[in-house]
DNA sequence: TGACGAAATTAAAACGTTACAACTCCCAAC
DNA sequence: GTTGGGAGTTGTAACGTTTTAATTTCGTCA
């Protein structure tokens, strides 16, 4: 049985035999070091085209202690649908003509999110680090930052020391969104908020509310349910708040699932959206252009996020230093029939 | 500005000198190596527990050539909405209680999806892969057979010789799904096909038409989409079917976005789901729930999936020949509405 | 003619681990 | 009192690369 793995490799050295060369040379020259002459680093060049040479990563990692490995932490219980998708298809674009690999490194729930971080600290297990749902002040960016690692969070903090991050104009959308549904005519605006702990929650809450205050509309943040609720209980608490007083008018969802969840509320509610109640959301897959009765939204990209994450992170590690590394994703500020 | 990484991390040295024993018995005694002392491994274990030492694994993935790698091989451009966010989910289940780190290798368009493998093989970057999108007679099959390389595939082959895979019985589904749209009286079935390269577009076709010879009813698989199809032309096709002659009654929907495509050409085509046709779908994530109007459905745990895979690949990892290594995982016969 | 320095190349060491082949004890057997 | 052998331990080499500090070569200038 042929074993390809096993099957001799050329390394180095067998281009030194092969050219005459010392292993020192071939090694300089395949870096195109102008310490060697033209004529070597050519001859070299050839030989290991020859031989179809390909570095050793690990002897590569074990001498200069570089992974070439890029760690993305991700929370794949309850993560919005397709979210990961996007995001890594992102991600990888932007690596795509580097070596690096990528890898996925569960986060699970919260008690120990930084143990995922020490680990890969403790175990050199990457270059860079990408982190997602990002908390005001959280401590694995703390971490990273003590430990001299490149990293870029997809979210802000409330850190003052400077570090990388890519995020989307969550406040303005709330606010445009509410904007919307007063030109609709709404007059009492419900919207289902992120857990308190992401950062981003509190800029969703920030637009919200000041954009109802001036319209001087009233609106409601429910206490019993959140994004991370399972979908059919925030269903099930929208129905119940239309069988009672002072339903809401006007919808703004953060997320499809949400979105949906509103919708069908509304349904089993017996409550038309257009005419009754509006729903705006924010669409990030292509899939909700089918969702019938059709609603106004405005879309997230987010493989376009994972482009900047990996884009940042990339310049880090080339050197730059994080200060003005950031991105900040402007929501199109007009809604529109999907699909 | 400290820097953890390049802070001097414990080595095999380190304890050596701390515990006055040799490093090669160091490195027995932390693999509880019954050649040495009960009292030296205990000792050496202790020295090693107050250093906080961890193995540095280029250093053994050079020494070895074991990389703890698990590459996943993944085409993140037109995946199912969620499939990847799932899939990894599960995967990573598999192999947390072990040191392996998961990382995702995109695999790009058709002409050279082999050359991921290519490179994988080429520079010993992974100790097992997992591929998805399996054709009949997939070629990254054979060089991973070629190379040694443990693999499990997502799908079957046609292979004969035996390899690792875990499968969803799409014929079955195709099968049931064709007969309950018999059992709701319905007389002309339609199915949207996967790309007829892939393995199970073959398991779908013959349930599907051998259900629907058998039932003496007329059946459509049409030419001009599949399910690689922007959803939006799908959708547009199929309401151009239902403004032709002799429109279709019964619908089986391989996925959740087509399935959504289809409603959404049945409502735009003022045709009423459960009355007028009936419309069955595979359902793989949660937010299915909250479609409108409900439709039967049969789950697909695509977690469950990549938890199979992974263990399947662990046991090959572990030394087990691939021979009866499958999991075909059988659909719930009974259709359920949805939510 | 010999010394100098720049250009080109090199040997050797190191990164941290594991594998191989010894080596040292010490006790039992003759 | 030597021999044999097992238990326990160890030094050394090797994996393939990069880096440091030489070393060689050669043209130039005094």
């Amino acid at each position: 049985m042929a074993d390809q793995r096993t099957r001799e490799r050329p390394t180095l050295r067998t281009i030194a035999e092969e050219t005459g060369f010392a292993v020192t040379t071939v090694s300089r020259a395949l870096k195109d070091d102008p310490r060697i002459a033209a004529k070597t680093r050519k001859a070299v060049a050839e030989a290991a085209e020859k031989l179809a040479y390909v570095p050793d990563r690990a002897a590569q990692r074990l001498r200069t202690g570089r992974t070439k490995v890029i760690s993305v932490l991700l929370n794949l219980e309850h993560e919005f649908i397709g979210f990961a998708d996007e995001l890594l298809g992102g991600i990888i674009e932007a690596f795509r003509s580097t070596d690096f690999a990528i890898s996925v490194t569960p986060e699970f729930d919260s008690p120990d999110r930084l143990n995922a971080i020490r680990n890969i600290i403790r175990n050199n297990l990457a270059d860079g680090v990408i982190l997602t749902r990002t908390e005001p002040f959280d401590d694995r960016v703390r971490l990273l930052h003590e430990a001299n690692l490149p990293f870029v969070t997809h979210g802000r903090t409330e850190f003052t020391t400077p570090h990388a991050w890519v995020d989307f104009d969550n406040e303005a959308f709330a606010r445009n969104a509410v904007q919307r549904l007063v030109e609709q005519g709404r007059s009492h605006v419900l919207m289902v908020m992120p857990d308190t702990r992401y950062t981003f929650a509190q800029h969703l809450r920030y637009g919200f509310l000041t954009a109802a205050r001036e319209a001087g509309i009233t609106f409601e943040i429910p206490d019993e349910v959140t994004l991370e609720t399972p979908s059919e209980d925030i269903a099930d608490f929208l129905q119940a708040r239309y069988s009672a007083d002072n339903p809401p008018d006007g919808h703004v969802c953060v997320g499809e699932v949400v979105a949906m969840a509103t919708l069908s509320a509304l349904h089993d509610s017996g409550v038309a959206p257009g005419r009754d109640a509006t729903v705006l959301a924010k669409q990030a897959s292509p899939t909700f252009k089918h969702v019938r009765p059709r609603i106004e939204t405005v879309p997230e990209d987010v493989r376009e996020t994972g482009r900047h994450l990996g884009a940042l992170l990339l310049r880090q590690i080339n050197g730059e230093p994080p200060e003005g590394l950031h991105t900040l994703m402007q929501p199109d500020p007009v809604f529109r029939v999907s699909g």
